[in-house]
DNA sequence: GATGAATGAGGGTTCATTCAT
DNA sequence: AATGAATGAACCCTCATTCAT
């Protein structure tokens, strides 16, 4: 999405770019998310952001597209779990996943970003499209374990699998948070967060689940 | 909130302004709707909406509790479960609140408006305000749970409440809404949700928490 | 300049009426003020302060003439010199000038709210006319002293009225409130100021006039 | 204050801006002054003001600093009295001053329009500071005065100087003025004011002051 | 490739005044 | 005589985007 312009920046100059982006998309939904702070805060020209992205939206998308690769090399960067079963995966995902919103807070906020409604039109496609693909992906994942025998064969998946992505993803987050008695990725209290905070969470709610599940 | 000029409105002109603000606030966010394009829908004149209202903010917060209202007076309409205990409860108290989204989605819609991240400050320390308070609620009647029996007493709450609020919120609400194809209340597909679409929904998210809780 | 209307109001009521516009009327610059601020200190409709004055301007007018009777009965109330002199007389003028200030803030404050320009263009014909009027009756003043030999005759009064009258309006009302700390009569700080303090004042303003005019 | 555009802005263009801007701040008190009507007159965008100026306030006190450099230069540019003592001194000091509002009566009004109250309160803040400051430099003068013997020396500062100072601000401005029938800078008479009339009604100011001070 | 001035619609809000009741 | 709802022009300010340099 971002113009070759972009893609020959200087490693800095890119570098720079993409820090300041990332906090202002990261601090406000995007209606409010200024492209003239962004360039303000940079030193450069505002035509020059038009040189690298073709606008707002773009460069909007881009980030949440480069946070969703960024999530992606931290699960592919930690051992994955072989053969494992449902719940044993799950873990290893949903673990992952909290560690990325306690280090990468930026990058997670702007994930979340994206879920957020919007009066632009092509961003409200892509959100609709991005919970669908990660509903789609759990339900993979559930329909295997009804398969390998984790998960009981009657449960109509596709009443469960929204069910179950309300537990994991706002609920698993919020359990997260409030460990550090914060609401927000942002949050600076987030920062308190370790490891064994995220191994609590997830292991919560995967305790409810399992039962509900098997 | 709203002045007194408002509630002295005649009550079809009154009816009609709710129901044209109504629309604007429920499918825009806070940031987004405008209240030019409601008094020019209304075909009225820019200060008489200050006349009713002290201004945006007001109008919005006063739709926010309205939508308040309405829902409770949906509840205790409907007939309560006596001597209820917590799973009986909540199936009543979530299969309404299920019926109020395909019956006002509108209403339901303003009411998720609130959760909304919006630009001001008010209104973000209002969000935050409602989603403790629903914790809250929902902490209390998982409490009464482990004091009658139905919930293992070991379950730390702090952990539990957030991770079943989101199955039994975002999660319920898009199981419910996704047995019509739809992703949003405001989806006209919605209407074609019926009072089992309702029960199936609710007893799918509740056939998990029991196992898991019990 | 009021309407019939307002004369034939009940005591209590106009005289609450007055109180509350003179607040307004003399705490903020005319284009400042604002009716609708004054009826809604009062309680009252806004139809009924047009029954009672033509608009805004009227009111101001009328606050403005009130404030000039109210100070010329403060004038007349107190023993004038008799066949005084020049000097004598002036002494005695400008010192109930300084105590109306000390007495009547509010009052006094309106006075001097006539004289701020205004974009209003009646208003600023009154202004001129204003200032015009009180540099007339300086200058009949400054006359009869050269006639009894107080001023040297050779003084050119057409530039020295202007001249003593900013010593004495602007300059003797600075110096009085000075004593107190405070700019402007409304500031609270002048409740503090005393007879001694107009004295002395009015005193060193004449000191320095008397070798200057004679 | 004003941003980087402004001062990158084509000599003529600006020139322009400043002459156009000028007139409708010289003309009405600041809070009626409209940005609308500045760039409605100079035919640009709204917007593109905003690019030169943060916005109304900031292009007014610009405008009242400039004036007080304009101001400034003329002083500088005219021989300033050597080893003067203080009648020279305020002499030169005042004739200056005169001479500035007779040929740059815009500019000088500007000045004054910083001394009117208005609804800002920080240019409330910086009006108290202006009086402050010119009374400040006046005390400084008449301190000066009494060290050189030119001034009484048991003469009390604290209420000579608010006096001297409405003498030779309003008072000798309006007594320079009205040698042309003008009671405002702005009054098209006072073009024809010359040299001769502004030492006039200087030395008559000072004429009264040496003999009241000495 | 970088610049940044210009745009102009759109935002929310205030206010004195009118006039039918 | 009192009411107060309705008016609507005017206010200042923000913004993503364009395009000539």
């Amino acid at each position: 999405m971002p113009r070759a312009t972009f893609l020959k920046l200087p490693e800095d100059k890119r570098r720079r770019f993409i820090e300041v982006a990332l906090a202002e998309f990261a601090e406000r939904p995007y209606d409010q998310a200024s492209i003239s702070r962004v360039v303000a805060r940079l030193g450069i020209a505002k035509g020059s952001l038009y040189q690298y992205f073709g606008g707002k939206r773009e460069l909007f998308k881009w980030l949440v597209e480069e946070a969703g690769r960024r999530k992606l090399a931290a699960l592919t960067g930690a051992p994955p779990p072989e053969r494992a079963r449902l719940f044993e995966r799950l873990r290893w995902l949903y673990l992952q996943g909290m560690l990325f919103v306690a280090r990468e807070p930026l990058w997670a906020r702007i994930g979340l970003r994206a879920l957020e409604p919007s009066q632009d039109e092509e961003l409200s496609a892509l959100r609709v499209e991005m919970i669908q693909r990660s509903q789609e992906y759990l339900r993979e994942l559930l329909q295997r374990g009804q398969e390998e025998g984790s998960v009981r064969a009657e449960l109509d998946l596709s009443l469960v699998v929204p069910l179950v992505h309300g537990l994991l993803s706002e609920g698993l987050l919020r359990a997260f948070l409030a460990q550090a008695g914060a609401v927000d990725p942002l949050d600076p209290k987030v920062q308190s967060l370790a490891r064994e905070d995220a191994l609590a969470a997830v292991d919560a709610a995967l305790g409810l689940l399992r039962r509900g599940l098997q």
